[in-house]
DNA sequence: CCTTCAAATGAAAAAGCTTCTCATTGCTCT
DNA sequence: AGAGCAATGAGAAGCTTTTTCATTTGAAGG
């Protein structure tokens, strides 16, 4: 029952706010863990839910900070938002046809915080995107 | 003589594109090495040249393209340009004050490689964030 | 130096994406 | 069920960035 996510998040529960946290659970599930607010807005379409998309926006903003959601901002000038389950981990996106895996690596992380710590800062967050050409994009061949 | 890279770069020289690339040279030596396309727009203002924000938008990307500056996408949806002098390096972002600190640390840029290639990628680039709070505004004190 | 012409520019409009406004609706609590 | 405050929806507005198109400019050649 998610309905005890929202409110354990302070969050009044409403209809608006149970469906869009369905379409994320049930995407994070599925193949497309990273939806932008528009992707979450014709989800809610199809689904037959009359959602504005002004409240998409508002939901997934209170999601975040609440803690429920990350968002990422991913080229292009968009923030694309994910379900917080599993913990941290980092994404490297094909730059020719969008697919994004997730990895983490402890080394890395180790790196992270001996770095931010000789600069004197205390690390809050830090977030890592390789970009590259998928194995299938370049099986598909140069012209994309 | 600043001509030179733009006709290396394969660029016309004009008057935009020179005084464009000095403002971006000289704030590249003073404190604010990332600019947005706002700020160079406004460096133009003041040093009275009378230059249109769309050539200003235009000519960064020409210069992204032709490899001179390189484009950051900070938080906040708008990007901000870089002129590529000392190499690639990453970034350590104060989230109390927006101070930036850069770095370059090879056993990052190592495993980023490794990963990249293990999860079937040819990496064509990466960036790295790291955000936390800095010395000085840890000393200003927790209600700063 | 002057002409020529493609390329570059400026102003304004348009295009995304995201946030705001405000009248209406709907949770929560009694 | 009723009161009250928070949430919602529709559309307007805001912001950054791109596009359009008439005008200007730089590069090359006479
Ligand atoms: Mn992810
Ligand atoms: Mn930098
Ligand atoms: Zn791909
Ligand atoms: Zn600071």
């Amino acid at each position: 029952m998610e309905s005890q996510d929202l409110r354990k998040a302070g969050l009044k529960v409403t209809l608006p706010r149970m469906k869009i946290l369905e379409i994320l659970e049930r995407s994070a599930e599925g193949e497309q863990r990273h939806m932008s607010a528009e992707d979450v807005y014709k989800a809610l379409m199809e689904a037959g839910e009359e959602i504005g998309l002004a409240t998409v926006y508002r939901v997934l903003t209170q999601f975040e900070q609440a803690g429920l959601v990350t968002r990422h901002h991913f080229e292009g000038g968009h923030s694309v938002f994910e379900l917080n389950a599993g913990g941290h981990h980092d994404h490297i996106v094909c730059v020719r046809c969008g697919r994004v895996d997730e990895f983490v690596d402890e080394t890395i992380e180790a790196r992270q915080r001996a770095i931010a710590r000789k600069a004197g800062y205390e690390m809050t967050d830090h977030c890592l995107y390789i970009y590259g050409v998928c194995a299938d994009c370049r099986a598909r061949g140069e012209g994309g």
